[in-house]
RNA sequence: CGGGGAGUGGCGCAGUCUGGUAGCGCACCCGGCUGGGGGCCGGGCGGUCGCAGGUUCAAAUCCUGUCUCCCCGACCA
């Protein structure tokens, strides 16, 4: 019973005065959602049919590699998360609270603590293994800071699956099937998305996927070659090949420049009139925990038009990283503004794009005030180590193809996890020869809200959403124009039923309002395919239709006589 | 956590500077007209102005405190 005048749709012709994103604005206008809090969002019949869309799409593509479905709690000891550690490792993010008994609990952001020590209790033998299971479950994150309507929020519903092998051979393969399904959801979905590298973060773990769908209100940054085709990598973890800078013969030794005031690359370029990139910047962190360097001051450099990722700089450093404050710059190095390599009592790094540049001669500071070093040959000056700690920027190449860069919200990542979660929890089985081996797991994640958000963000026009037809509200808007009781009205019920029958999901607006509001609404809340029963195509026996996305209509409309025929027969082009 | 902005009916806003009985558009209710792109006329309902305290004859408006929300950054499986 899908009837308009019977539905809880609370269209809005304004959106809320602090929605930024479209998602955000077009959402709540169409009344899929409604906030509660900052990060906290109830959805509405229209947007909960949508999400259980996605949900049913996610379910057969887990189903039909095996997966078993199981439901664990949110309400979790804390006592687990002190066994991983990540009691204690996560900061605010993670909700903590106490029963009455005064037991510390958590609120769980994620499932591997439940699901691992389950399967801790339940699997003692290789026999046991593989398998893998999934959930549908609320988690709950005190993020920082929410935003953009439902794209970053603090309860969400998230799949999250886990694989369960004796060996890494095991977790590949299963590895590899979660990929396909991923890939099927994604399509099913109707979404564009790239399956890129990513960090493995805080997880732990070994290699791991992000699924990225491209929109305007993305978080993340994607570096693509060839539109995804050649590559595809967050920022974060992205390598390329950097745009050629042209530098000049060095000279047999480094030559002393007057640079008063040229405290930036900008001012430095300007006066040297010298390419950005034939500059080196220098930039002074602190690293610690790290094996490969003493705890303390490190000096990075890099070109002067490239900028460093934290992510990546603290992967090559092996470490944390912070940058460096005034002092301890000064102590070790030299005046802010004017540092370089040569006579500084730090280990020097250099950014692998500096060594790909060439040979020549670079300009770095001199490590006192007014004074850069002209002139200056990596290697013959200083002693340095390469490591690939920069932003890859638009322009720069992959196997000579040019790379783009688009802004993405991600809508489902994939981990391998190891034995990160099976070791400090005891999840063991005792292989042929009696010896006992921890379980070898993998996890995997999708955001339904996010998949519906992002479907938004790509697939809108300036009248509304134009949904994916596989997770649409409802495929199908019957829009009965006319006055109520009238021939039109009875007309656009005839359909409504008929095309029920056939097997779509229809939403028939039987309200007693003018064509306008009634069109506009269902632009709003954008069916893929619209049915219009009004006296103009009437008189001929016939309804008007029109393809949401795009706004394409049929020409002459559809007969009455064999309607459903012709509506299954134009589904098939809908997209 | 740092920076910026905002809390006035369901939504969007004015009023605050300069204190004096809380307004507008949309939505909603009633009646009528209209019935193919958010239509028209008439009549209505609805707000302790985020909260608390203070100043004052009088506070949406001034002062103090506090809560909440949004944006940018930091942060973020």
């Amino acid at each position: 019973m899908t009837r308009l005048s019977q539905t809880l749709l609370p269209t809005e012709r304004q959106p809320p005065a602090d929605a930024e994103a479209i998602s955000h604005q077009l959402m709540v206008r169409a009344g899929l959602v409604r906030q509660m809090g900052a990060g906290l969002w109830s959805w509405l019949p229209a947007g909960w049919r949508a999400h259980q869309r996605v949900v049913g799409i996610i379910r057969e593509e887990m189903e039909r590699i095996g997966s078993q479905e199981v439901l664990m709690p949110v309400l979790q000891p804390a006592e687990l998360w002190k066994r991983t550690g990540r009691y204690d490792a996560i900061g605010g993010e993670l909700f903590r609270l106490k029963d009455r008994r005064d037991a510390d609990m958590v609120l769980a952001m994620t499932h591997e603590e439940a699901m691992t020590n389950h399967v801790a209790q339940i699997v003692r033998s290789y026999r046991d293994l593989p398998f893998s299971l999934f959930h549908f479950q609320i988690k709950e994150r005190d993020e920082p800071r929410p935003r953009a309507g439902v794209l970053r929020t603090r309860e969400f519903i998230m799949k999250d699956a886990y694989t369960f092998d004796r060996d890494e051979a095991g977790l590949q393969a299963q590895y590899e099937r979660f990929r396909e399904a991923y890939a099927r959801v994604y399509d099913r979905s109707g979404l564009r998305w790239y399956e890129v590298e990513s960090d493995t973060g805080m997880m732990g773990g070994k290699r791991a996927h992000e699924y990225m769908a491209p929109c305007a209100a993305g978080e993340d940054d994607v570096v693509l070659a060839d539109g995804g085709a050649v590559y595809a990598a967050n920022v974060e973890v992205a390598s390329a090949d950097p745009q050629p800078v042209t530098l000049p013969d060095a000279p047999d030794a480094p030559v002393r420049v007057e640079t008063p005031g040229t405290r930036t690359i900008a001012k430095l370029a300007a006066h040297l009139d010298r390419p950005a990139g034939a500059l080196l910047k220098a930039f002074p962190v602190v690293v610690s925990g790290s094996e490969a360097y003493a705890d303390g001051v490190v000096l990075l450099l890099l070109r002067g038009d490239h900028e460093v990722v934290d992510v990546k700089l603290a992967k090559a450093l092996g470490g944390t990283v912070r940058q460096a404050n005034e002092d301890e710059i000064r102590d070790r190095i030299g005046p802010p503004g004017f540092l370089g390599p040569i006579g500084a009592d730090v280990p020097v790094v250099v950014d692998a794009a500096v060594e790909a540049t060439g040979t020549g001669a670079w300009v770095v500071g001199a490590n006192e005030t007014d004074v850069h070093l002209d002139g200056v040959v990596l290697g013959r000056d200083f002693a340095y180590d390469v490591v690939d700690v920069r932003a890859v920027v638009a322009g720069d190449t992959v196997d000579g193809t040019p790379v783009t860069i688009e802004p993405a919200i991600e809508v489902g990542n994939i981990f391998q996890l190891m034995t990160r979660y099976s070791e400090p929890l005891d999840a063991t089985f005792l292989d042929e020869d009696g010896k006992t081996h921890a379980i070898v797991m993998g996890s995997y994640g999708i955001g339904p809200a996010r998949i519906v958000a992002a479907a938004v963000e790509q697939f809108h026009d300036e009248r509304g959403i134009a949904w994916p037809k596989a997770i649409a509200p409802y495929e199908i808007e019957v829009v009965g124009l006319g006055k109520p009781g009238g021939d039109e009205a009875a007309a656009a019920e005839r359909v409504y039923d008929e095309l029920r029958e056939a097997g779509f999901d229809v939403l028939l607006d039987d309200r007693a309002g003018g064509a306008g509001s009634k069109l506009a609404d269902a632009e709003l809340l954008g069916a893929p395919l619209r049915i219009t029963v009004g006296k103009r195509s009437l008189a001929d026996g016939r309804v008007e239709a029109q393809i949401r996305r795009g706004q394409e209509t049929i020409e002459g409309g559809l007969p009455l006589d064999g309607l459903s025929d012709a509506v299954r027969e134009l589904w098939e082009r809908v997209p």
